[in-house]
DNA sequence: ACGGATTCCTGATGGC
DNA sequence: TGCCATCAGGAATCCG
C-alpha cells in the first residue's frame, strides 16, 4: 500500500516523464476515479502544463501552470492498490481507471483494482481548502524531535493509532508504523502517556531511519505497489515486523505475534517490544 | 471526546 | 477442482 516512501518514489520516477508536458485530454473508464467528477476534472486539467511533481504525506501532487500562471493542482491518493504509471508512446496502459494524455505521446495512467483511491483536481488555491489536505500533520522529515514528542501528547491513545493518524504525522501507514515500533522496541498498544521522553526519542529516530531506508530501496512492494516506471520496490526484503506473525523475531528468535490496534493487524515481538517502559 | 465498528472494494488465500 | 469464507487496509462516517 503506498505510504510515504512509495509515493516519494513515484514522484521521483514520474517527474522526468511528465514535467513540462501539457495535459491534452482526460478519459475515465471509471468515472468515480476523478473528483470532483470527470467533466469538472477535465475542465480543470485540460490545457494545463505540469509544472512540478511533489508529495505531501501519502498524496502525490501535480502542480499545474496555465498561461504562465498558477493553474491549480492535481492530488492523487492511491489508498491500497492505486498505481500511477507513465506510459511511453506505443505502450498500452493496464486496466486504467483514468488516463491523462500528455504532449509527446506520454500517457499518465491511474490504475487501482480495489477502487479506493482517486485523483482530485483543484483550481488555483483551492487545494489548501480541501479538508483532508488542510488537516495533514507535519512531514516526518520536517519536524524537530521536541515537536514530535509534543505531538504525541500524554493521553491514553495507543501509540500505533497516533502514528497512523495523518493529522499527527503525515505519510505513515501500517507497514512503517509496525517497522518503526519494532525498531524502537515499543509495543503497538502502548498508551502515549506511558512513553517516556527517552522512548519517544527512540521512536522518532526509528521512524526517520525506516522511512529513509525505505525511500533508498524505492519503497515496499507487497503485491500492488509499482513506481511510475512500473518497477517494484525492494524494502519488503528488509521487513522485520510487518507480515511476520508466527515467524521468529530477527533479533531474539521468539515467535512474532499479532494483535489488532486501531483496526489494523499489528505485528510485534513480545520479547523485544515489552509493554510500558 | 475518543475509541471502536462499519463501509467501501476486489483479488489472494485457505479450508473442505 | 471448485466453492465459499476470510483477510488485506486508508479514511470517512456513525455510534456508544
Amino acid at each position: 500500500m503506498p505510504e510515504l516512501p512509495e509515493v516519494e518514489t513515484i514522484a521521483r520516477t514520474l517527474a522526468p516523464e511528465v514535467l513540462g508536458r501539457t495535459i491534452l485530454s482526460v478519459c475515465a473508464p471509471d468515472p468515480s476515479a476523478l473528483l470532483p467528477g470527470p467533466e469538472a476534472f477535465a475542465a480543470l486539467a485540460t490545457g494545463a502544463v505540469i509544472r512540478s511533481v511533489g508529495r505531501r504525506g501519502k498524496l502525490l501532487l501535480l502542480a499545474l501552470d496555465r498561461n504562465g500562471r498558477d493553474g491549480g493542482d492535481i492530488a492523487a491518493h492511491l489508498r491500497m492498490t492505486g498505481r500511477i504509471v507513465a506510459y511511453a508512446p506505443g505502450q498500452e496502459p493496464e486496466r486504467p481507471r483514468a488516463v491523462l494524455d500528455l504532449s509527446g505521446g506520454v500517457r499518465l495512467c491511474f490504475a487501482d483494482v480495489r477502487r479506493f483511491g482517486a485523483m482530485h483536481a483543484f483550481g488555483p488555491g483551492a487545494m489548501a481548502a480541501w479538508p483532508f489536505y488542510a488537516s495533514l500533520g507535519p512531514e516526518p522529515f520536517a519536524l524537530t524531535e521536541s515537536a514530535f514528542q509534543h505531538r504525541l501528547g500524554a493521553g491514553r491513545a495507543r501509540i500505533k493509532a497516533l502514528l497512523l493518524d495523518q493529522t499527527v504525522l503525515a505519510g505513515i501507514g501500517n507497514i512503517y508504523a509496525d517497522e518503526s515500533l519494532f525498531r524502537a522496541g515499543i509495543r503497538p498498544d502502548t498508551p502515549a502517556c506511558a512513553l517516556t521522553p527517552r522512548r519517544r526519542t527512540a521512536l522518532f529516530a526509528a521512524i526517520q531511519a525506516v522511512l529513509a531506508q525505505a525511500i533508498a530501496e524505492n519503497g515496499s512492494s507487497i503485491r500492488d505497489y509499482r513506481d511510475a516506471h512500473g518497477d517494484a520496490g525492494a524494502f519488503q526484503n528488509h521487513f522485520r515486523a510487518y507480515g511476520r506473525a508466527g515467524q521468529p523475531c530477527l533479533d531474539c528468535g521468539e515467535p512474532m505475534r499479532s494483535m489488532r490496534v486501531a483496526g489494523r493487524t499489528s505485528t510485534y515481538c513480545p520479547h523485544c517490544q515489552p509493554d510500558r517502559r
